[in-house]
DNA sequence: CGTTAGCACTCGTTATCGATGAGTGCTAAT
DNA sequence: ATTAGCACTCATCGATAACGAGTGCTAACG
């Protein structure tokens, strides 16, 4: 519906505004080698781009700026994906070759890889682990009263809780519990560790029961708690640097919702897999209906793990973040694949 | 060798900056019920405390604020540490009944509470664990080479690696190497237990020594990078909220710091016991040299565990952080005891 | 008919100027 | 020692004007 022409001229003045920040005009674009009609041509071209609702006037002698409508399609039909810069690829490159044994410590660094090529806000989404499945439990002692238990998954991921230990109850039967619990529980997913243990191995644990009751008490809070530890935030005062946030009010709605954890899990829960680009409104949560968010999710060996994201303004560099996010999400699979054969 | 009058002038102006923000004039202060003077009885021991490097003034015309000087006299002997608000220790307190069984969870929540009740920043530095004993060391395979190792100490710190398991070697071995470390190197402080192995284990190990290396190597590394757990941060975008940081490359400065992990351990590595207040300047990092940061350090049994601390502008609410962080400390150490007995 | 030069017009930005008023320092009177 | 009085400073605010970037429209051009 738009002509050939007017997809130029919408891609060069989202291009030219992703650079500047600052409206175009008719004279700049025209000026350019790769255009060659007058002001006037590219002004009634604008005029129209602008009543088909691509483009927004700030004030009547002020040059045009993307609308989201704009956005939304130089993402779908205009955006030419770039290969990832050589000196970007290289930083990720380095990245592998760093040897890092700890899948956080991989994901935060993937997180501030992201901020640091792009300067704007990386999310990352790490894999969740009520799909993983038990495969050791134990009770480390550590007083007379008290005890570390401690889960740990197929995927190698632990989890630890302080607990208390009853009065009443010596630290052989308490172990005994853990025995049983360990022979029959392990390979099961932890999402129904709790119902597997009332419905299978109820009857079996005989004088155990309350203490069990307890233990399931922790393993269900460690798989509570886990929540926090998903999210992995970096550069997210990149935000400060953005022209479009000079005003401290606006840019404090969206830092403080980069602290809720709660919400961006939701944010990120409801996502496609794949690329996925919200822009402005299409956000749902207002305080970054002036943003765009870029996420890609990742996987390894087939299953989805979790999702990277880049949060920054609508006038976002998109070929940039696009191709990088693809780049860097398929890079995290090979790298996580280890812990999920 | 300031007068009775002068103090209570300085006092009083302090006070009103503090709540306002905005230079504060001689003829406000002579307004107040408890102030008998005239404007012009104010304004000539205002000059005096200017000289005397107390007071400054933004500009001719304006009325004064305090210096760093004029802080910290009213820091040493003018601030009346009132009683902390009964709403507030009623939140502290049920802080307090609500039952957490994890070490870094008090510790976040502590943080969270100082920042929700000061509206400043609040930093916790929480126990360092190198000066913790070995209480526990053991290899859960994950896969065919891969296990994660854990460590649990005595205060029931756990820290885990993923490690990858030579090809040449088998689970049976590695176990063996294990438990032999587990049988020599229990009770070691974390800190020489490399040292402690090198002297004393090395030769019992025969054939396990390579491994042994490896298995030190990710000790090594759990007790290097736990550096970064070890600090708890709230209400950073409190800073946005403070008139003095409506510039937002002020408060960039401010938040970029800290992001730095290693930064603000180094602020907090040389503190003394007890509270303390760095005001404006007399912080060494430039980048909070208009802020004051008050720390107090908390312990138990008598061992110093680590500091909680407010940053705030310089002109902030001295008064009550102190006392508020008063309560805290002694809560804490309260609450903590139960992993340090 | 598409394109473009020309031109009047809009409107945000910036600078200037004066009025305002809060606050000071100084002096002289109390 | 205290204070009333007063001249002075200077940030703030509003109005006004100059400026200029950019537009929309019209008419001319190929």
């Amino acid at each position: 519906m738009l002509t050939e022409r007017q997809r130029m001229i919408l891609n060069v003045i989202i291009d030219d505004y992703i650079r500047s920040a600052e409206p175009i005009g008719s004279r700049s674009i025209s000026k350019r080698s790769d255009v060659s009609f007058s002001p006037a041509t590219i002004r009634n071209e604008m005029a129209d781009l602008e009543e088909l609702g691509f483009l927004e006037q700030p004030h009547t002698s002020a040059g045009r700026i993307p609308s989201i409508k704009g956005y939304r399609y130089y993402v779908d039909h205009l955006v030419r994906l770039s290969e990832v810069n050589d000196q970007d690829v290289q930083k990720v490159r380095s990245f592998f070759t760093e040897k890092m044994n700890q899948m956080e410590q991989i994901i935060q660094h993937a997180a501030s890889i992201l901020s640091n090529l792009t300067n704007y806000t990386s999310i990352v989404l790490g894999p969740e682990t009520f799909t993983n499945s038990l495969k050791h439990f134990q009770l480390v002692p550590i007083s007379e009263d008290a005890a570390v238990a401690i889960i740990v998954t197929n995927t190698g991921h632990v989890e630890n809780r302080t607990i208390s230990i009853p009065a009443d109850m010596s630290m052989d039967e308490m172990q005994q519990a853990v025995n049983i619990l360990n022979t029959k529980l392990i390979g099961v997913p932890l999402a129904r560790l709790k119902s597997k243990l009332y419905t299978e191995v109820g009857q079996e644990l005989g004088r155990y029961a309350e203490q069990c009751e307890k233990l399931l008490g922790v393993l269900d809070e460690a798989l509570k708690s886990e929540d926090d530890h998903r999210v992995f935030l970096s550069g997210a005062t990149n935000m400060l640097t953005q022209p479009e946030f000079k005003d401290v009010d606006k840019v404090k709605t969206v830092l403080d919702l980069l602290d809720e954890t709660p919400t961006i899990m939701q944010m990120f829960s409801s996502l496609p897999s794949g690329i996925a680009v919200r822009i402005g409104t299409e956000n749902t949560h207002e305080a970054i209906n002036n943003c765009s968010l870029i996420t890609a999710t990742y996987s390894a060996h087939g299953h989805q793990l979790g999702t990277i994201g880049i949060l920054g303004p609508t006038r976002m560099d998109y070929a940039k973040v696009i191709s990088l996010l693809d780049l860097l999400s398929k890079d995290m699979a090979v790298l996580l694949s280890r812990w999920y054969k």
